[in-house]
DNA sequence: TTTAAACATTGACCAAAGTCAATTTGCCAA
DNA sequence: TTGGCAAATTGACTTTGGTCAATGTTTAAA
């Protein structure tokens, strides 16, 4: 089970741990739309995304959802109810087909209690999870929706290499519109006009520009950070 | 040094530990106004609010400021630096005549590594600001101004008894409406919206209404948790 | 290949919140 | 008590994004 070493979450575990998570963890193959766990409900397992996409989410009663995260491969995540009361703060979906690994909460309960620096390495994503939604929330009041969207193709790109660069959008566009808090119209608008403000080109899900410059100058002016984005080192 | 060990952050602390915070911690006293430290300052120390309110925030080369946080005593804060290269998250500035207890980020440092349960309470805490971080993103794509006062409203209250209610706005408006996103004049417009919708009453500074069960059916149905709002139970 | 369903775009319109400017209110210090 | 300043409110107007409906466009299953 060598993926579990590569998470830095994991990077402080015990031999002992990650080999009792080889043997129960469960890899399970599921298509788009399969929901893994209701907010609220008991949490006996957390997760693994191994390949695919994974959608958290929570809704009011009149059904209108609101987005957490939308996580790509090598995250986990449900692992935070160990502090919630065991219960899951979101509910979680597949968004596209997906392999997901699944493990037994208490023996992560179990390490945690036992190996500091385990606790260490978990508080350390926190933090970094912290600072996303700081980040989040400081450009949901500052940032118009263009500019956010310029701040989400930035992210997807490789913020260290300049020159040309082609960026092709990881899922539907119906589904950045809502990760961004934006109507899937007012996406598509948006884009366009990104498009006017800073010269990249759009075919479809793919996007392409001579450098991300003009993306920076755009979006980045209504930041509080500088651009490269520091906290994108180190996935969870 | 009886304070902290009411925190429940410190909750597991050992007693070595919180003596030396006691050695260590300086009170200073400062003026509506002081800035305490700048976003990306080195963090040598990490605060307590003995008295008085204190400001997180973040701002952009143009001077747009967006609020992370705006703590009332009891509440500590710059904590979490440790984990994120010695450098402050935020900048921090007091707004209302402040009682500051200052501690070497070295003794948190130490102890944390050494002593597993007060890195477990970390993580509790960590845990739980998560969470109100993830609320306050869906507030502000869900609810409206009028709601998002509401709901404001309704953390300021005692929330499991019933009755005549009294609230008083702990800080200025204008704070306020910068803590929920918005601008001063919306946040005036948006009041006087809330007082037609639920019928409260409004003298300056002071809210008072017959019951919460008005504020709870306009502001909640915007919400995905249930009233009363769980995450309230014990302050960081 | 055809066809239906989901996704995406566009137009017309509306509602919410931001902006700018003018007052008004409340409070503190002289 | 008063003068001055900051905070708060109000009005008029603009901008942004949401809503609803119609129309394209992809994609994948039959």
């Amino acid at each position: 089970m060598s993926y579990f070493e590569n998470i830095p979450l994991f990077s402080g575990a015990s031999d002992g741990f990650l080999q009792a998570l080889g043997q129960n963890a469960h890899i399970k193959k599921h298509e788009k739309g399969k929901i893994l766990f209701i907010h609220e409900d008991h949490a006996d397992d957390f997760f693994f995304v191994q390949k695919g996409w994974v959608k958290l989410f929570r809704e009011t009663l009149d059904g209108t959802q609101s987005i957490v995260d939308i996580l790509p491969e090598g995250h986990i995540f449900g692992e935070t109810a160990l502090f919630e009361n065991n219960l899951y703060p979101y509910s979680a979906e597949v968004i596209e087909p997906a392999e997901i690994i699944q493990i037994p909460m208490l023996i992560l309960k179990e390490e945690i209690e036992a190996n500091n620096k385990l606790a260490l390495s978990m508080l350390s994503s926190m933090a970094r999870y912290r600072r996303q939604q700081d980040r989040e929330i400081e450009h949901r009041t500052i940032q118009n929706a263009p500019q956010r969207i310029g701040c989400f193709l930035l992210r997807l790109a490789n913020q260290n290499e300049d020159g040309a660069v082609k960026i092709h959008l990881p899922y539907d566009k119906t589904l950045v519109a809502s990760r961004l808090g934006m109507q899937p119209e007012t996406f598509s608008r948006a884009l366009s006009k990104l498009k006017d403000k800073t010269g990249i080109r759009i075919n479809g899900a793919t996007i392409e520009m001579d450098s991300l410059d003009q993306l920076v100058k755009y979006s980045c002016a209504a930041c509080s950070s500088e651009f490269p984005c520091k906290d994108l080192a180190a996935a969870e």
